[in-house]
DNA sequence: TACTCTATATGTAAAAGACATATATGTATG
DNA sequence: CATACATATATGTCTTTTACATATAGAGTA
């Protein structure tokens, strides 16, 4: 096996992309790093589970940048949460992830298509 | 605007996709540095030029690696090219990574669904 | 001569990513 | 009651990736 196993293929890379899916989960309902990270697997827009460290990094870089906002809350059971909601710039930001990602997908499908004529032969 | 413009997106970064599109080049046809970096945006794969250091670096890694061999070609006119020619390694991993981008593509279809269903309301 | 096109390659600083670790609360188990 | 586990957030740090700049060189052209 060639080296594939660590790390080298889009698959096992996911944190660029954790950040529209991390806004667009916000967009849909409030929510806080433990839950998000469990989400972004369930929903389906990465094959594994996110690394905590990357997603909370995330959380306070897009809280500096003004995409979300969050507050603790105080728990009943458990450590408090910071729960974390989408802005009006996380909202247009997100609108342009979109934009981009419908570009990515063009590409990939091009390369798609050329793979499996050439896979045919 | 928020701060998008520069190099945030998707479709500001392509190296990493650069791998693989230069491996189905190369499946297609012996190709050399030069006529690739030309290729990679005319054939659709990218939307911009590549950055020709990150080309020519992919290139060594993969000869390194195994995945092509390449041989200097003296011109008639203009300087030598090293034209680089797929490996039956390089096939293989070129097959690995159309299956991670399939799933790739899959996950992009995913957000984009979903950001359809919020946008929409 | 100077400039442009073709062609390959490296140097390097900044950003991204992987992986480990620290901290703290509440619940279940032995 | 101590220990382990689940929930929850956060940082430290090393390595890899990426962007951008620069070096080298042959051939044609203004």
């Amino acid at each position: 096996m060639c080296d594939l196993a660590k790390n080298k293929f889009p698959s096992g890379r996911t944190p660029r992309f954790l950040q529209p899916c991390i806004l667009l989960l916000l967009s849909q309902k409030k929510s806080y790093g433990y839950k998000l990270i469990d989400n972004l697997k369930k929903e389906g827009f990465i094959e594994t589970t996110p690394d905590p460290g990357i997603v909370y990094r995330i959380l306070r870089k897009f809280e500096k940048e003004g995409f979300v906002k969050s507050n603790w809350i105080e728990n009943d059971k458990g450590p408090a949460k910071r729960i974390y909601s989408l802005t009006q710039s996380g909202k247009s930001t997100l609108k342009e992830w979109s934009k981009a990602i419908q570009v990515k997908v063009a590409n990939l499908n091009k390369f798609l298509e050329e793979y499996k004529k050439i896979s045919a032969t």
